[in-house]
DNA sequence: CTAGGGTTAG
């Protein structure tokens, strides 16, 4: 017996040293040894098996451990479920958890968690509610756990703040501290705040800080978030890499370059820099502040050992960062290439970067890989990508019917199919899809307006315009900001009013940026209000002095109010400055493959059979009664005769990608052709000619909306 | 309990 006993002591104690140090090997062994020998078999030996296979990710093993234990207690059921949970395999975690004859605390506290991280309030809550009509002992990680399942509903959180309050559970720091994040991500800075000022000096810790310091990140007080950080330095605080990745959340947040240039020097000293979690930081920090993607990409290749986070960075990184769309997809391949299985963020940004491509043969690649991945976890996201993508794509058909097929809405999805019909030109849908929103009671966002009101911009609804914009604030409780004057100002533009419109940029709360100025002045060109435009131009130009937008829409006023000296002096200007007007670039995929023209450039391989195709065309064309309008000709010396006009804009970027779609595909087929610029008033007549002679549905997506030209007519009605 | 990645507009 003593000798039994003595073996007992010593199984017990190398197996604890197993599991702290993952040493499966030994573990193993023992484990065989122990099955074999005369040892009674003992409940707690048989636990730590278990445990030790959970932590070595070994699940099947793990219940294999579990089925061998003659007399499975409590203990044995809450590790095997942690393991389950681990793996997100909840599922067989609640069925464990039910035939547990009394479930302890633990078992509660691990399933709740479970719960939380899969963003399952509902479960998460009802197991709590039966807690306390069991009256069972509850602790601080209950509330916690119990706070973060509910992490999207303020409502909950508050209720769940003043039962801890009442019941004394909010001296946990840790519930105090939870409650703190949860009122910082739904938007309530204040409430955080004073969580984190009335737990007092002594009762804050480090966790406490890092919270608060994220908090203030993410609401763009990134000289709060700074002063905090120096506070914790002056009060002796280790500065680790939680803090160091929280203050980079902070530069992120607030675009502070020269910050996050300091911080990753601080990260190299300490060598937090190879940490995964300070490096995609770090990463993020180079995407999102203008850096371009090469400074992220070192510090991508220094971290030790990526993961699957790091390279959604990366992806996430390439797709923000629109002109490098590509790179994001090339970025997904290599990341599968290296072994990682995409999860529902890679599938996000990854299509999203196919959406800036308008790809639609790799975004429905994406889109069966994604089902076939079956992604755990909310799918919604993903599916809000995937409605822009369709919808990016020119297919609103596919964006609408995934739409109505989604389990589940939220306001993303809603924010995404609104902005689809907007720029669709299909304002009744939008604006249907809204009221539907607000019948529902879901809240409408700074961005569901800004669609709103494009959408009413787009299909001139001035009254309603007008009408939601009065409504913003006091109705949906939205500061108006600059993006929001800058529709209302195209809106009022664009119907003609254009004293309105200047009055709204002349009594802004704050100053007009570039945008505004860039939609006045285009309802200037429309409307030929010489006097306004100079103006508009000129506060543009002192915003952005190197950006050649105001010099071209003056120059093409000037030429075409027959100003000829005015225009010319513009150029002039122009070309002293340096300034160089930024290059149509049209494009159009035909078998995979993405074909770019560029106005003016010979250097694609068809370009001869597409200029012939383009020559005949225009035959055809003016014979129906197409006159060419060279005034959208840009050019670049006075001396151009109208002939030579002509055939620039028969060069335009647009009509070398319609032709060659024309010319290359099937008769019949639809096309879909993407513009970086608005498309030339020139072209968008044209290509209403050129859609009715080759019997085409023509769609062109330009830097604004959708132009969808169908025998002789376009989706816009003209109104753009 | 705290730190890294995401979708929507212009």
């Amino acid at each position: 017996m003593t000798q039994f006993s003595w073996t007992l002591q010593s199984f017990r104690q190398i197996l604890k040293s197993c599991i702290a140090n993952k040493d499966l090997l030994t573990g193993k062994s023992l484990h065989t040894i122990y099955l074999k020998s005369l040892i009674p078999s003992s409940t707690y030996l048989s636990n730590h098996f278990i445990l030790l296979y959970s932590k070595c990710n070994l699940l099947t093993t793990a219940h294999h451990a579990f089925n061998q234990t003659h007399e499975p207690n409590v203990f044995s059921f809450n590790a095997l479920i942690a393991a389950y949970a681990k793996e997100s395999l909840i599922h067989v975690a609640r069925h464990l958890f039910d035939q547990i004859p009394q479930p302890d605390l633990v078992s509660f506290n691990t399933l709740i968690n479970a719960y939380a991280d899969r963003g399952d309030t509902l479960s998460a809550l009802s197991l709590f509610r039966e807690m306390r009509e069991m009256g069972l002992v509850m602790d601080g990680f209950t509330f916690s756990g119990v706070i973060t399942a509910c992490c999207n509903h303020v409502g909950l959180i508050r209720q769940l703040h003043s039962l801890a309050f009442s019941s004394g559970f909010d001296s946990y720091v840790s519930v105090k501290n939870s409650l703190l994040t949860y009122y910082s991500k739904n938007g309530i800075l204040e409430e955080a705040e004073m969580v984190f000022n009335g737990m007092g000096e002594e009762v804050r810790d480090e966790v406490s800080w890092n919270s608060m310091i994220v908090a203030y990140g993410q609401h763009k007080r990134g000289l709060k978030a700074l002063a905090l950080y120096r506070d914790m330095v002056h009060r002796g605080f280790e500065i680790d890499m939680f803090t160091l990745a929280s203050v980079l959340t902070t530069f992120s947040c607030v675009e502070d370059l020269s910050g996050g240039l300091q911080f990753h020097a601080k990260a190299i000293k300490t060598g937090f820099n190879k940490n995964r979690h300070v490096g995609s930081g770090l990463i993020d920090m180079y995407a999102k502040c203008g850096a371009g993607m090469s400074e992220s990409r070192k510090v991508f290749e220094e971290i030790c050992g990526s993961d699957l986070v790091v390279w959604n960075t990366m992806i996430s990184g390439y797709a923000q960062n629109k002109e490098l769309s590509v790179e994001a997809l090339e970025c997904f391949r290599q990341m599968q290439r290296a072994g990682y299985w995409p999860d529902d963020c890679s599938f996000v940004c990854v299509i999203s970067a196919c959406s800036n491509l308008s790809s639609p043969s790799q975004g429905k690649q994406f889109h069966a890989l994604a089902m076939k991945s079956e992604i755990p976890s909310n799918q919604i996201s993903v599916n809000n990508a995937l409605v822009t993508m369709y919808s990016k794509c020119g297919n609103l058909q596919d964006a609408r019917k995934l739409f109505h097929r989604m389990p589940e809405h939220n306001t993303v999805t809603l924010n995404s199919i609104i902005a689809g019909y907007a720029q669709h030109g299909i304002g009744t849908e939008s604006l249907n899809l809204f009221e539907q929103m607000l019948a529902a009671s879901i809240a409408p966002t700074s961005i569901t307006l800004v669609s709103i009101l494009s959408a009413c911009a787009h299909t001139g609804r001035v009254e309603e315009g007008k009408k939601y914009f009065s409504m913003m604030k006091d109705v949906f409780g939205i500061e108006p900001e600059a993006e929001h004057y800058s529709c209302m100002i195209d809106l009022l533009g664009r119907a003609g009013k254009l004293s309105e419109a200047e009055r709204l940029i002349d009594t802004m709360p704050f100053s007009p940026g570039s945008a505004a100025w860039a939609a006045l002045l285009g309802a200037c060109r429309k409307y030929g209000n010489m006097e306004l435009a100079e103006k508009a131009a000129n506060q543009f130009l002192q915003l952005e002095p190197t950006n050649a937008v105001p010099y071209v829409m003056l120059a093409s006023m000037y030429s075409a109010a027959r100003k000829w000296e005015e225009a010319a002096r513009i150029r002039k200007l122009m070309r002293d400055r340096g300034i160089r007007k930024k290059p149509g670039c049209s494009w159009i995929e035909l078998n995979k493959r993405v074909h770019v023209f560029v106005a003016e450039d010979n250097s694609h391989p068809r370009i001869k059979e597409i200029q012939m195709y383009l020559d005949e065309m225009f035959v055809k064309m003016k014979r129906a009664g197409y006159v060419p309008d060279v005034r959208w000709a840009f050019v670049k010396d006075d001396e151009t005769g109208e002939q030579e006009k002509e055939i620039m804009l028969a060069h335009h970027s647009e009509k070398l990608a319609v032709a060659f779609g024309l010319l290359f595909t099937k008769h019949g087929e639809p096309l879909l052709v993407v513009k970086n610029l608005r498309i030339c008033g020139d072209c968008h007549n044209a290509i209403k000619f050129m859609s009715a002679i080759a019997r085409r549905k023509i769609t062109v997506r330009d830097a604004y909306r959708f132009h969808c030209f169908e025998d002789g007519r376009c989706s816009c009605g003209d109104y753009w």
